[in-house]
RNA sequence: GGAGAGAUGGCAGAGCGGUCGAAUGCGGCGGUCUUGAAAACCGUUGAAGCGCAAGUUUCCGGGGGUUCGAAUCCCUCUCUCUCCGCCA
């Protein structure tokens, strides 16, 4: 969430920076800021009274050891009729403080400057492109034909055991999938990530301190016995490793990745673009989080942006790099580049990573602070990125390289899953 | 699933209902000493809100209660550990 501090202090500027996100209600900073100025008055009522019921509070310990009683009793009388005029303010108080919670919690984060204004992904940018589009020969299709005549992902069996949007990966299929992981995990921990296999299921508190909750509620599977929700990222997990905790500046920065299965109920989105490995419920994805000093986050920002393209030109895939607009980014996130690879039969981009620097807005729910030079706490900024979600590059890796005669992998790619051609 | 024990500051670990935001040790930071380091010694060292400041309020797993006063008593929830059962 925002810091209250960054509203006070210039709410236009809040108010118009909400606007490039295309927030609809710009008004609840105004009603934000008049919610704290109520909670700051309700609080030094509360603490002048509370103050005055310590002190007299000792004053009767300090009469009662001397074995005066009737002072001490007159004394009681006294704190009896402070705290009658005490339960309402604090009643209130807690009353404020909760709805300001609630009403902070209900802003998304600022975009940074350089985010630029827009509604729809028509409106994105276009950072830079690289790799090249393939020639297809004239038989080539869509992978949802490929993976039915190689038979390595079967969405039918998938929808028996669970239901529809739940592929079931087979034979080489499988192998590729592993594989890929593999190379990712391998790929990141060779940058300085650590790596880390979390729980794929996570409580309401994670939930709520990437900010999942209380945005996105319906986009998770959840299971209420338990109060537990089911991972739409790895993201999730390993941001909340840090929860509550005050690192060392030293520590910083904190480079984590994961590769975990990511469960997305996708909620009325339905169509063309759900075909295949295109969209589905459960998918497979290789994270990486960083936890950096403040200073550093756009640097450590360009950093991700490279390293996940460096990533993908070693898959061999034609990809090109966004700068969202305020339109679309994600609701936690000052800044958002996207990554799409070019999906040759069916002749459009499909988005395989997301990197984001979310500033403040994640480690102020989570209170993920640490000691700067003048030993002040401080909030750290966090950034995330997928490298990366597995089916839309496996339905690139399969539509780009596919011959007459099977489909011939990367070199990288064939150095993890020990063969070279799916077939 | 059954029985029991516990949850205190970065860690370990004390804490009679008032003088406890909390002993002590370790760790961290600053200093003395030293050519430098170690050792030793001295000092310092939790978080959050309000306030220019002095100061003040809140926080000893979460929530509720008893009391003039709760880290200390009661209830409840969560989590951890031990034993038994079950099990990949």
């Amino acid at each position: 969430m925002l810091q209250l501090q960054v509203l006070r202090q210039d709410p236009q500027k809040a108010k118009d920076k909400l606007g490039i996100k295309n927030f609809a209600e710009p008004q609840l900073v105004d009603q934000i800021i008049a919610l704290d100025e109520e909670r700051k008055k309700l609080q030094q009522d509360f603490d002048s009274n509370q103050a005055k019921v310590n002190s007299t509070s000792k004053e009767i310990g300090a009469l009662m050891a001397k074995g005066q009683k009737e002072e001490a009793e007159t004394k009681k009388q006294e704190v009896a009729t402070l705290k009658v005029a005490l339960q309402p303010i604090s009643e209130k108080l807690d009353v404020v403080e909760k709805q300001l919670h609630d009403e902070l919690v209900k802003l998304p984060n600022l975009p940074a400057d350089i985010v630029p204004p827009g509604k729809t992904p028509a409106e994105n940018i276009v950072v830079r492109e690289g790799g090249s589009k393939p020639q297809l020969f004239a038989g080539a299709v869509p992978h949802w034909d490929l993976i039915k005549k190689y038979d390595i992902v079967d969405f039918e069996t998938g929808a028996k055991i669970t239901g529809s949007g739940f592929a079931l990966f087979k034979g080489q299929g499988a192998k590729l999938q592993r594989a890929l992981i593999q190379y990712f995990l391998d790929y990141n921990t060779a940058a300085g990530y650590t790596e880390y296999h979390p729980p794929f299921m996570v409580n309401e508190a994670s939930a709520f301190g990437t900010g999942q909750l209380p945005d996105k509620e319906g986009q998770m599977y959840h299971m209420p016995e338990d109060k537990y929700y089911m991972i739409p990222t790895s993201e999730v997990p390993i941001t909340n490793i840090y929860r509550d905790e005050i690192v060392k500046a030293t520590d910083l920065p904190i480079k984590m990745t994961g590769y975990s299965p990511c469960f997305r109920r996708e909620a009325g989105s339905f169509g063309k673009d759900v075909r295949g490995l295109n969209r589905v419920h459960q998918f497979e994805k290789v994270e990486v989080v960083q936890i950096v000093h403040p200073d550093k986050s756009f640097d450590v920002l360009d950093e991700m942006v490279l390293h996940i393209e460096k990533l993908l030109q070693s898959l061999e895939l034609p990809y090109r790099i966004l700068r969202l607009c305020g339109g679309d980014m994600g609701f936690a996130s000052a800044i958002t580049y996207d990554f799409e690879v070019y999906s040759a039969a069916q002749e459009k981009w499909l988005e395989v990573s997301s990197v984001s620097n979310f500033e403040t807005y994640q480690s102020n729910r989570m209170k993920i602070r640490f000691k700067d030079d003048n030993g002040k706490t401080q909030l750290v900024h966090t950034l995330n990125g997928s490298s990366l979600a597995l089916p839309r590059i496996i339905a690139c890796l399969l539509e780009n390289n596919q011959t007459s005669a099977g489909i011939s992998l990367p070199a990288i790619v064939s150095k993890y899953t020990g063969f070279d051609k799916i077939s």
